[in-house]
DNA sequence: ATGAAAGCGCTAACAT
DNA sequence: ATGTTAGCGCTTTCAT
């Protein structure tokens, strides 16, 4: 019996165009016509050619190819952190979009990192991609230039970026906070806190809008000591969640909406776990509709995003303007987000 | 004042290094030199080529590079599912590394597709990338070839392949297991259940291995009744809590280990929402320690493992392989994953 | 210390 | 329908 590991001879070198060439009988510049399925080869040539690539096990090196047709079929997709469930199904989208196209993916997260960032504009200007996918809200630089200025098609998505001469794709945010808001409004709540995204972050404008438009809607008054400063992380709405229980009782909100689902989660167990009771005495509503929303303790009222469509679409403009070589374009998509609700909220207690 | 869009000229094609070498008054072989910090070049001449190159905003073609050295610098990291919590941390650990050691990386999201597989298996065979990183418990393979086969650096974590011949990265999946169920038993749980995951998936084997081995320890025999079929997905963990509790009340298991934290926190939010009390009732035992099991109500006790390290000690392998040009090697590290007691577990009731 | 020139492997004119 | 040839832009001998 053979050996587990037997000592098979395999070629130490992988075989080239001219290597199939030879063996087909033909030149090269026919073997990379037949492999492309281009107009007119011999069927009998093409079956040469393919019994040769089989016996050789030929795959053509892409480098060489990539240099010679000036374009790699390669997107780069900028996300701001890749461990945010957020992103995986939007990526999702962008992924078979592209496949489909054929074009891979290079997904850059970016992590906070400064360093890494300018590495990923280093890569676009090398020409290592055709074009790139924003999802991180703003256009990423190095040291001394901006990833906007390397000549390549440009789309971005979820995070919209104020003024940017390049498609963008986002969901209504600010209208979809209003009727999560509304909902609050509508179960009889008045004091409805509001928990941030980041400074200056524009899913956290748009967000904010759409909860103050509700309360003016509803003539109710703001109130800034219920404004509290999130990051979008479980932390984030965990210190909010503190926050609002050490303000004297009759101050506290009695619902909170939180700019998105892990600062709702986040806050929702530091209530619970200080033996108040949700929907009963606080109710939440967050923004996503992560798969975790539906696994915490209550179920979670929140804004369903089109995640994967939102990737989709994205990926779409991106490879339109990769095939047309279009450098810009003011295409502007929106679409829906709709409010879902579950058991987190609940009527305000007449307290 | 100027427009926001300003018509500033731009070249329409970018720099070559030629061009760079005619301003800087050199040849193009002097400025390859000069970028590459290669031996002696004239104080003067590099700086003069460096003024070129900021000049003309030249960042050298990588295909031509790669074409040139026959190398990419980049790695293939293969994932099952990019939206499991588990890998995010994994891959900030390879990230970090193949970034500091200048490799770039290609996530290979597998998202159970043949296809997709087959394409990343193209992908090695054309020598986009110098290695490949398997965190996917097997061997990615196309219509007729592996990626073994590639003549390109492999090494294996996580999910270890048993019989490869490359390096793998692993924790103690088995001893962390049986620590874990040691745990219920010294609470006094002899009915304890075990949530596993997919079939013939190797840390399910170990990590059932680890929970058979706790049993027979303390002289508890096995009961088929309490093994539920999971896969390691929320709906997994959910699905087993509903068959255990259809189940008569004196034949129920008093503690469950869930092979990972997802399916814990599925059966942990499905029991609570029948009306059922954790710990009380139920104590319950993950494996992971994602960010979620401490954001779960109660918080999960769990298994920690090194997530980083994994992804750090793997790319560690890697990077050794890619610079040597090994292409085997039989080192085999593994990590220690240690319990870690939170609220999910309380002494079995004397009922 | 620098330059000239070859060539990485492929595709696309152009020629036949 | 197929072959010949000229590069794509870079790095690296080999000369000088």
């Amino acid at each position: 019996m053979a050996m587990s590991r037997s000592p098979r001879s395999r070629p130490v070198r992988s075989a080239r165009i001219a290597d199939v060439a030879k063996i087909a009988g033909v030149s090269s510049a026919t073997v990379s016509r037949a492999l492309a399925n281009i107009d007119v080869v011999t069927e009998e040539t093409r079956r040469k050619v393919l019994e040769a690539v089989r016996s050789t096990g030929y795959t053509p090196n892409i480098a060489a190819r990539n240099l010679r047709k000036q374009e790699t079929k390669m997107a780069l997709v900028v996300v701001p952190d890749i461990a945010n469930p957020f992103f995986a199904e939007v990526l999702r989208g962008v992924d078979a979009t592209l496949s489909a196209a054929g074009y891979g993916l290079i997904i850059a997260n970016l992590d906070n990192s400064r360093e890494k960032e300018a590495r990923y504009v280093d890569l676009a200007f090398a020409r290592q991609v055709d074009g790139v996918l924003l999802l991180c809200g703003h256009v990423p630089a190095g040291s001394h230039r901006t990833l906007a200025q390397a000549n390549l098609p440009i789309v971005a998505a979820c995070e919209i970026i104020p003024g940017a001469d390049f498609p963008q794709v986002e969901v209504n945010n600010c209208e979809a906070s209003e009727a999560a808001v509304a909902h609050l409004i509508s179960l009889g709540h008045r004091r409805i806190g509001y928990i941030s995204g980041p400074p200056a972050n524009i899913l956290d404008v748009e967000r904010r809008r759409g909860y103050k438009a509700a309360l003016f809607a509803a003539g109710v008054k703001e109130d800034a000591s219920l404004i509290f400063t999130g990051d979008f992380t479980f932390r984030g709405g965990a210190e909010a969640a503190g926050q609002v229980l050490a303000m004297p009782k009759k101050r506290q909100p009695t619902a909170v909406f939180a700019a998105n689902d892990e600062m709702a989660i986040g806050f929702l167990k530091t209530v619970h776990a200080a033996g108040r009771k949700i929907p009963e005495e606080f109710s939440i509503v967050g923004f996503d509709a992560i798969e975790y929303a539906d696994y915490c303790e209550p179920t979670l009222t929140t804004v369903i995003q089109p995640r994967r469509d939102l990737g989709a679409r994205a990926a779409d403009l991106l490879i339109d303007m990769m095939r047309e070589h279009k450098l810009s374009s003011r295409v502007n998509v929106r679409l829906e987000a709709t409010l879902l609700i579950r058991n987190s909220t609940a009527p305000a207690s007449k307290g």
